[in-house]
DNA sequence: AAGCAATCTGAGCAATCGGTCAAACTGTTT
DNA sequence: AAACAGTTTGACCGATTGCTCAGATTGCTT
């Protein structure tokens, strides 16, 4: 008999609303996704959830906190990817191409939440402000791994803090305008954003940038 | 007597109409950028423009006719920066240059607007569609511009389509994401992007990306 | 079987939503 | 001054918004 099957009462209700607590954000992510802060009801997000509107309130407080909930959740998923976790600093190539790499998987993975996070950010990011710290923090880092390359001449002069917001801009994209893309490849219903060109495509460019190839 | 000067009753009527159209539109930028098509308000939109609801109403047949309304004429205000309509194509650089900096350019005469404009993009995009043929247009003549660039061994090989969203990207960037700049750059209130800072770190980027400076 | 906390439910709250309508009010033309 | 199209108004429609609450129900512990 294993020990962790072995739950009591106690423990299987715990766990059963951490899943309904789970599948709130779920729905709320999509919700907030498709139509911002303001056009989300929570009727709606109740029945992605598969709950009632009470029901749902049983387990939020409101709207708004649930938003911000959300939020948090989707900044702590960004965290790890940043420019600074990437292992080997003494690699500029290596960085950047792992770091574009990661970014347009994580979009590719999450398009959701990236939507929910960049309409946030888009709309002024008063939601995110205590949070922003963390992600100055590390892009502050970078700036300063990116400062050193230029430095040793490693790389070609670049403004670290514009290029890190340029890497962002362009990956987002992908993750956020998926639309205007298939739009302008011309891609039928089926078919998939060939996304290793893309990853080439895009290392390219900012290794380009930097004078890395 | 100058001519123009001697309008009639009809002539006033009609101008007065304008102006008040123009209101509405305006106002209905301002409230579809802050809040998306589901979240505004009519209500919002009429205090805003100076009108009581009924009088918006008049003026208007539905929420979403006005946000289709509003959506062509921010397109049509767009078709004039194509990198197809940057003078020479015979000068690569400048045609780069001068379409980055038209682009951050328009996006920072009208934020709002282009806010509105990537919004509905990241929705999907299905209010645009039946105008989308046109950017579409646009885009592949630009296309094959760069194409013919790449050819003659003018620019680096790069995928003519894709480059040309990366500019689109972060260009747009500059306009949606103003509050991540702000912050990051850690600009206090008063004070203004350096824009000549950025069209040359983006110039840059895009003339490096295809081997021109 | 009784007790208990956690959960679920239907009914309903005031407020707002998009939109309508008849009636009053404009300014201009006869 | 009468007639008129164009415009404004307040009252109002049914539907939906975020959210609450008393009471019923559930599943676990004693």
């Amino acid at each position: 008999m294993a020990a962790p099957e072995k739950k009591n009462g106690r423990e299987r209700m715990l766990d059963r609303r951490k899943k309904i607590r789970e599948a709130i954000r779920q729905a709320a992510i999509d919700e907030f996704a498709q139509k911002g802060l303001a056009g989300a009801s929570t009727q709606s997000i109740a029945q992605r959830a598969g709950l009632t509107k009470p029901q749902l309130h049983y387990y939020i407080s409101s709207k708004e906190e649930l938003y911000e909930e959300v939020l948090v959740h989707i900044n702590e998923l960004w965290r790890d990817i940043f420019i600074a976790s990437s292992g080997d600093s003494k690699d500029p190539a290596k960085v950047i191409r792992d770091y574009v790499r990661n970014k347009l998987e994580f979009g590719r993975r999450h398009p959701n939440a990236s939507r929910v996070f960049s309409n946030e950010v888009a709309a002024g990011g008063h939601y995110l402000q205590k949070h922003w710290h963390s992600a100055r923090e590390a892009t502050r880092a970078a700036a300063e791994i990116i400062q050193s390359w230029v430095d040793k001449k490693l790389i070609k002069p670049v403004d670290p803090w514009l290029f890190q917001m340029h890497i962002w801009a362009v990956t987002q994209h992908y993750a956020d305008y998926e639309a205007q893309i298939r739009f302008m490849l011309q891609l039928k219903d089926g078919e998939e954003i060939d996304m290793d060109h893309v990853v080439d495509e895009v290392s390219t460019l900012f290794l380009r940038a930097c004078g890395l190839k």
